[in-house]
DNA sequence: GCAAATGGTGCGATTATCGCACACAATGGG
DNA sequence: CCCATTGTGTGCGATAATCGCACCATTTGC
């Protein structure tokens, strides 16, 4: 049945594999048997593959992922230069806004951080980092994201929002949401508040695209922080003039 | 043929990701035939599979990873609570030491970075980031890795060693790399210099382990960083207190 | 002592995978 | 201009790998 050109045994494998986003730090047999819906003769089997392949490790009572999926990240990271050229153009936005500042793509239907550099000051850490998910329909990222993506991909992820807002803030209206990313496609930019973490806000503002997907620049802050007059068009500036580094010297493809 | 618990089809297909690390930033077909050993129709057959399922994705004239990498990534690093306890402890002690300061762990006959801090002052960085694999007979890192791992991972280093050397200062007599690491293991600490990368010096101190798995934290600086008497004493004083912060507050399986 | 959940495994039928083979395009050197 | 080389796409038959049921052991909780 179905297609010569699709291996179904490895599908079923990064099935597997993918349980374990979304910080799950260890999960046993039959509860990737649940979350993936296969056999459960075949979630051991393929497991122990993983385990035999480097990818997984065996914890008490449970599986977990191993550090041979950092190695598959830094193959990402190395082949975009992120070390050497977008690292250090991310710290500088940072010290020089004094806010946080992140080089963030899509997969799928979530946002992703690919980079990220904090100020010195920071004594808090929000605790995203590189591969963190965010949402796309409540975050100035995950916006911005939208509003360079297809059309397909906003439909997408309207149809899969959740029913549960993260906090009293979100918005939940389709026709609302939409706007909204409109907006951001229109302005250049796109700025969020509270609807993803109360007293959390963020800017983002698109970078170009090194391939099908599109990659943006974006900075998060406690609400506050925007609050000053000409705030806001200080960050922009700042988050656009990296933005043009990063695509002057990097993704050179 | 061979083992009823093994699945070939996804141990192949892991294969052909794993073409990608190590900085290659995209790929022919083939190429990848060729680096895996597989046959041609076979390799279309599991690129095309790895694109359906988002983990590679066509650029021109080649294929690369997907930002799906990163998210598998991330569940590792939630997990291990990287981005709320290590990320500000290693922030710390960069600013304190005023050198870079990385988490690191082994995978496979690799040191790789788990997570890594820069003080502010460094406006230039050495390139690597979350991901990045060191080998582990000729860096502080990874000896420090190789005095908590096995014995069998030392012998299988000392026989997958390069013989070409990364720098003129570069051991590469077997005996005496087993007495670095031996040193390394009685003292508590490891440190090498030039042998990797000319002017660059490093140390590792031991974090216990997560799993099977060593940890280790370590620092890089340039050569002459290290000449003040007193420094590398200094050196070990915050490593060794960062190491207990993480062990202390982190890894909770 | 029973019931439910987990872990391990044998085995026959099915079918997905393998890898050769053929076909075609683009490139470049002689 | 031709031929050798390299990359790409794909059909198909034989084989072997996968599937998933079934059975059994062990543990946990009531």
């Amino acid at each position: 049945m179905s297609d010569r050109d699709f291996a179904q045994t490895l599908a079923k494998g990064l099935e597997v594999l993918a349980c374990f986003e979304g910080g799950m730090p260890q999960l046993t047999l039959p509860e990737i048997t649940r979350r993936s819906g296969l056999d459960r003769a075949v979630v051991r089997r393929l497991c122990l593959t993983l385990v035999r392949c480097g990818y997984l490790e065996e914890g008490e009572g449970g599986l977990r992922l191993a550090p041979r999926v950092l190695t598959l990240a830094g193959g990402f990271l190395g082949g975009l230069q992120v070390g050497r050229v977008v690292q250090p153009v991310l710290r500088h936005a940072a010290e020089e806004l004094d806010m946080e500042v992140a080089l963030a793509t899509r997969d799928r239907l979530h946002a992703v951080y690919v980079d990220r550099a904090a100020p010195a000051s920071a004594r808090v850490t929000l605790g995203f980092g590189i591969g963190s998910a965010l949402p796309l329909l409540h975050t100035a990222v995950g916006r911005m994201l939208l509003a360079r993506s297809g059309p397909e991909v906003l439909d997408q992820a309207l149809a899969a929002r959740s029913p549960s807002p993260y906090t009293e803030a979100t918005e939940l209206d389709a026709d609302r949401l939409r706007t909204a990313v409109e907006t951001a496609r229109e302005q250049g930019y796109a700025f969020a508040r509270d609807e993803f973490e109360l007293g959390a806000a963020g800017v983002a503002v698109p970078l170009g695209a090194l391939g099908q997907v599109p990659f943006v620049l974006a900075t998060t802050a406690s609400v506050n922080a925007f609050d000053e007059p000409g705030r806001l068009e200080r960050v922009l500036d700042v988050l656009r003039r990296s933005a043009l580094a990063i695509g002057r010297l990097g993704a050179p493809r």
